[in-house]
DNA sequence: ACTTGACCTTATATTAGCTATAGGGATTAT
DNA sequence: ATAATCCCTATAGCTAATATAAGGTCAAGT
């Protein structure tokens, strides 16, 4: 039973690769492994497990600081899984208004096309002419331009 | 008639900050505007349309090299609007799949928050036992998988 | 013995779209 | 005079990795 993995051998186990496993090393994810002679690291089962479960997490949109906090909860057995539950609902309202923002989003592009069906030169394009009309940039007025940074600060597998 | 703006009062007008008329400045999306004797910039109309210009684009979920390639558009009026046209067509296509992508997340997310209806000990918690069971782990077999990182570097308004 | 290639090490830079912070100079109001 | 507010530059930070550079180690093949 040869237990000593190498960082590569870790990685094609977990479906990652040996610089993201060194990420998560630095990150705080995963423990500092033992050194060989040759300084290079080496794993056992446990770190395995570890991996493991942080890919399968990231599998479910969940951001590094929220697999740390799943991680410190899987240390601590005793403790209530409310507060695993209570992720999981935070995610999953996430993605709702996040899916919400986007079909938003959509629908927007889907009008602005409709003002070009045709192809003809840029200067005559609607579509060019809505973008350029200030009276109807809704920059300043629509709260949805708003959600546009929350869109990219806080997407599914944002922080 | 006074026309030149300060970047406070430019950003005010355009509903952004001086900090972002900076940076785009810097990206290239907005040209070095001429300076005062105190070495403040100073705008005009032509820039504050171009910066509505851009805001819009942003709020249509634009990226910035997008934005670059619709002002380049801009410029030479003569070309046909079909580059346009693309454009859109490729960022609708783009938000679709993403939607689906973020749908198939949220399923997966309100399966697993099934597994732990009550509460109790984290050692007990379905949730965790799920995520911790490696036979049940994605992560090697779903291309899904794949698909976070797809989510993370191109969602709607990444590159 | 020697070289080739595959693997390992570190550190730094890059990606998008800003935002924050530090450390200064200029202008305006009181 | 001084405080508040604006402006300037440069640098670092955010996510979750990935890329690159420059080097050390190891096993196999010739």
């Amino acid at each position: 039973m040869q237990k000593h993995l190498s960082i590569g051998q870790l990685a094609a186990k977990t479906g990652c690769q040996p610089i993201t496993v060194r990420f998560y090393e630095k990150k705080g994810l995963m423990n500092s492994p033992a050194r060989q002679a040759n300084n290079y690291r080496y794993y056992t089962e446990k770190d395995v497990e570890q991996l493991f479960f942080i890919r399968h997490c990231r599998y479910h949109g969940f951001s590094l600081d929220e697999i740390k906090s799943l991680l410190a909860l899987r240390e601590a057995p005793t403790a209530s899984c409310g507060a695993v539950d209570s992720i999981l609902d935070k995610q999953i309202k996430k993605l709702d208004e996040y899916i919400k923002l986007t079909e938003n989003l959509r629908a927007h592009l889907i009008e602005l096309r409709k003002k070009c069906p045709h192809h003809g030169p840029v200067s005559t394009c609607g579509i060019m002419k809505s973008l350029m009309d200030r009276t109807f940039c809704p920059c300043l007025h629509d709260p949805h331009y708003q959600d546009i940074d929350e869109l990219e600060n806080h997407g599914p597998n944002a922080p």
